[in-house]
Parts: structure tokens; sequence; C-alpha cells
DNA sequence: CATTTTGTTGTAATGATTATATTAATGTAA
DNA sequence: TTACATTAATATAATCATTACAACAAAATG
């Protein structure tokens, strides 16, 4: 994924106000590249962050979606994720670890039928299975 | 899909007894390709069965889940829709008039990096963008 | 038949997300 | 600078999908 080393610069060039709170919310889902949950960003963050309110994560992540520099992980139907990295790829899910692994995939070469002349703007791929660690260990 | 012409024959082959309530689930599915969510299968059905719950339809949808003969289609976070087609295929949804189209894709010759070594039991693919028909009339 | 198991339902609880209203911060025109 | 307008952040309450639980009904068993 593309390397950004001044956030507040990346927000405005996106068209964002950089707010404490924004910087901090993006500078954590760029360190962390671990799909967080809303419930992950607050727990870790409300500790530097003591006033910071879920709303804010809400809103916060809302914009950065609509801005198109966050992407939502719907991997798992009852838990929303979100990801900086904003790059065609593909997400695997470990029904063992839980671990989310992030994949690459030749969109050039998918065969896809049924679908002729219709736009296909946003594709995502998701594949559930057991990682290779929890192959060997378990 | 799979043609499936005894639906009480076609739960009990898959261990799941045909309730009144099941079949009638299991039938709107089956007949209607829409990939409803359980809202829509309510409105349907309790104009035909008035005492129905969406208690018995969620325990139901979960049953034939777990049972593998209905697979969830999580192609937008803030809706769970279901779908009696458990063959692998992709799902398209217009983001103009929000149908959800079926389309077949090559597995086999799909090039994914990053997971070697991982077994892969479940695979989704999920594209957005307009649909030929609005294409042309919008 | 009596007893146990399974299925259905209604109500209440949960948990994630959104709406609303208030407050705080920032920007800008006199 | 002050005064006013805009944007951002927050707390609270509301909503909505889903689940838990308990009561009741149906069916299977013997
Ligand atoms: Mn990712
Ligand atoms: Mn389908
Ligand atoms: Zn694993
Ligand atoms: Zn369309």
């Amino acid at each position: 994924m593309k390397n950004i080393t001044n956030i507040p610069y990346y927000l405005k060039s996106n068209d964002i106000k950089p707010s404490f709170q924004r910087m901090k919310i993006f500078d954590y889902l760029y360190k962390n590249k671990n799909h967080p949950t809303v419930e992950m960003i607050y727990k870790e963050l409300s500790g530097i962050i003591p006033t910071l309110s879920k709303t804010t994560i809400y809103n916060t992540l809302k914009l950065f979606v609509k801005k198109n520099i966050v992407i939502i992980v719907n991997i798992e139907d009852n838990e929303t994720r979100y990801d900086a990295d904003v790059s065609t790829h593909g997400h695997f899910k470990c029904i063992k670890c839980k671990e989310i692994y992030d994949f690459l995939f030749d969109t050039e070469n998918l065969k896809i039928q049924n679908l002729k002349g219709f736009q296909k703007d946003k594709i995502d791929l998701y594949i559930k299975g057991i990682c290779k660690e929890c192959l060997f260990s378990g």
C-alpha cells in the first residue's frame, strides 16, 4: 500500500480538515493493519484521548470512506471493519485464529460471466478458511 | 442452480424437519431469487401465515445456513440477505436500482498471491457498479 | 396413554449505528 | 479586535437488527 509520511497533509490533500481526532484515528488505521472495528479503535484511542466519543469515530470513519481514503471490510456479517489500504486487494479470514490477512489477486484475468455491459466500480473478494499457522499448529 | 421439486424431501435429506413454517420460508427463498432480507420474507409470509414471528424466520435461516442449504449474501454492511442458491457464484449490486444480480466466475483460474498453504473453504465475490439497464436508461 | 423432545412464538435484552441537540473551535468580515 | 458564520466534537437519546429467554404447542417416543 501507499507510503504516507505526513498524515495532516494526506488528509488535506483529500479534502479533509486535519483535526486532532481525525489525525489520531487515521494514524491508528495506518499503523495497525489489523482491520479494526470501531470498538477496537475506541478501546485503544480513548486511553490517549479520554474525551473521545464513539460518535466521533463513526463520523470520522464515514467521512474517510466518503473521501475514499478508507474502505469497509465486510467479511463478517456481524462486524464492520475498516482499512486504510484502499488499493485493490482481497481479505482472508481464518476461522480458527480469527486473523484477517490481506492478499493480492489478478483482476485483469478474472473471468466473469453474465455481466456483459455492466459498469464495475468496486470489487470485493473475501475468502474464509484456515491459515497456514493454524493448519500446522492445530 | 439445483432444481428442487420436492421441498419437504429436500429439507429432510438435509437433516431438517420440514415444518410448515420452514417449508414456506424455503419455498419463498427458492421461488424468489431476489436475495431477500428477513424483513422482506416477513412482509410477504405474514400475509399467508398471520402468526409467523420474525424470531422464527431468524431461527429458520440460521438453521438453513448451518445445514448449508442457504448462504448469507453480505454485499451491503447494513443488511443481511439470504440465498437458496448455494452453488459458487458472485453477486453484483447496482447502486442505481439496488437490484442484486448473480454471476458466474472462474475459481480455477483465479490468481491469488500471498495465500500459499492456506486452506480456502469459502469464497465470496461482490461487485458494485451500475447495471446494463440503468446505464442505458439513465 | 404419559413423557420427552422439538418447534414456534412473544417479550425483553443487547449491541451497533444513527439522529439530534449542544458546545467548542475555527474562520472571516467589518 | 469584535461579531457572526461555519465546521467539528461531544453527549444523550433514539432506532433498528438480532439474540436470549421463557412459555406454549406440536410431535415423537415408548
Ligand atoms: Mn486490507
Ligand atoms: Mn445469488
Ligand atoms: Zn489462523
Ligand atoms: Zn440498475
